[in-house]
DNA sequence: CGCCCCTGTCCGATAATACCGGAAAGGTTT
DNA sequence: AAACCTTTCCGGTATTATCGGACAGGGGCG
């Protein structure tokens, strides 16, 4: 059954936000109707949201104000993988060409905490703060590859298997067959597992007992992620990235 | 008369979420204190915000959560001036060697969009979504000056004037005087008024109507912020950045 | 070691208050 | 100008947030 928590009226308030990012912002009828509420409610809460600034008011509609922007900056900084990837994760970027990106783990789901666009990186969809389940991306796979089978499984009772294209991993033993390669290989790849024409390479930042702290990732077109490139010279780079910053994390 | 919302129990949670971001975490108790609530109920919000993953706890201590940061980024991204402004930001910084930033209006208060690092600039205490008074700063009184004067009387009246240093103007007058005074010369300066040894010029990011939507400011220590380079080199170079911003917004 | 004190967690009763229906006011479209 | 959709306002009712109190887990200190 659907969660039930002690603060009905809090849940109500982060939905209406969460709606509100979703939309880019909306009325308070349209959002009445997206979380089945009469809009009298939805109405009350709106107020106490604006007056709280944390909602700002344009005409009719509402938005997402940005005191939010300091919140998640707070939610980033404090990790200390953040701040010591940061350097090596735009040296990446620049040494390839590509997109580099930072995962974290969070309530099962992985967190693209940081992107840096190197000089050829094509368009693409993922910004800070993403959330997706850790199974549709390399870096989401490094990252259960280093942690304990149990929580994995926490991981994947929470959040299901979605199929999210029709490459999707959505069988569980599958999963850790791949999982098992991963640890083997010390790496794991992506084919257009997320997005079409798109590959990733993505290697794990372990702690001393060797679980997971995050991963760090290349993604490119499928066009320039292929042969040696694919198979050898960037998995290079991105271990020696992956292992400097595991050496300065430690140091700090 | 400490404003009575609607949904009282949604401030709350807010309370704690931000209390959070303030002290960088913490547990129970020591929330219950600062909010002045049982810890009973301050336990019952931390759950809901936990299991809503706005939160992270860890070990007996709760955190902000990443969640924040994909609604910050929408916050940030919805202003037009924060995607056109961000490169010219860059710029100005590269340039002057010093710190650059853009800040908007928002319920009142001065809020920093962005933030760039020149190579000359020194440790700063400002960060992305931070949010000010905005007399304090010589951002924001541009953006007060080119804005209608019943409009800044409400935002005085909404955030009083605290003396946040012994520089900072406290007298409504005065400062409508200052406000004149930017308008004419047509851009504003701050000699230590919010951090000591800083001084700041600031240009205001105008529309059709000659209305403030933002404004843009460089900013170092004293001692490289005189002579020529304060009052001429660098203002024309803040005006002009505003200036090409203010035609590629038009143009969009 | 054992006591104490400060944690966090749980529970249930009660009073507060979030919620909702309904009605009014403001806008838009036909 | 009327029908329709908004958003806003209001007050009664029953839900539910709140809070005291009791329990449990440590950590520190004597």
């Amino acid at each position: 059954m659907s969660t039930t928590v002690p603060v009905k009226a809090a849940k109500i308030s982060l939905e209406i936000v969460e709606i509100l990012r979703e939309r880019n912002g909306a009325g308070v009828s349209e959002i009445a109707r997206a979380v089945d509420k009469p809009t009298s409610t939805v109405h009350d809460h709106l107020q106490t949201l604006e007056q709280e600034e944390y909602l700002v008011k344009e005409g009719t509609e509402y938005h997402v104000s940005t005191r939010f922007l300091q919140l998640g900056n707070q939610a980033r900084s404090r990790k200390k993988v953040y701040e010591i990837a940061r350097p090596e994760v735009d040296e990446l970027a620049e040494k390839t060409g590509e997109h580099a990106n930072l995962m974290i783990e969070e309530h099962g789901l992985g967190v693209f905490l940081y992107k840096a666009r190197g000089p050829d990186a094509v368009q693409l969809d993922t910004h800070a703060g993403m959330r997706v389940p850790l199974q549709t991306t390399a870096l989401g796979k490094t990252i259960m590859a280093f942690r304990p089978r149990s929580e994995v499984e926490s991981y994947l009772d929470r959040h299901g298997m979605p199929e999210i294209t029709e490459r999707s991993i959505t069988d569980r033993e599958e999963l850790f067959e791949t999982l098992d390669q991963v640890r083997e290989r010390g790496y794991a790849y992506d084919d257009e597992e997320r997005v079409k024409g798109m590959r990733c390479l993505a290697a794990p930042i372990t702690d001393q007992d060797d679980r997971a702290i995050a991963a760090v990732s290349v993604s490119g077109p499928k066009s320039r992620m292929q042969g040696d490139r694919f198979s050898e010279e960037i998995p290079e780079q991105i271990l020696r990235s992956a292992n400097v910053i595991e050496v300065n994390l430690t140091y700090s």
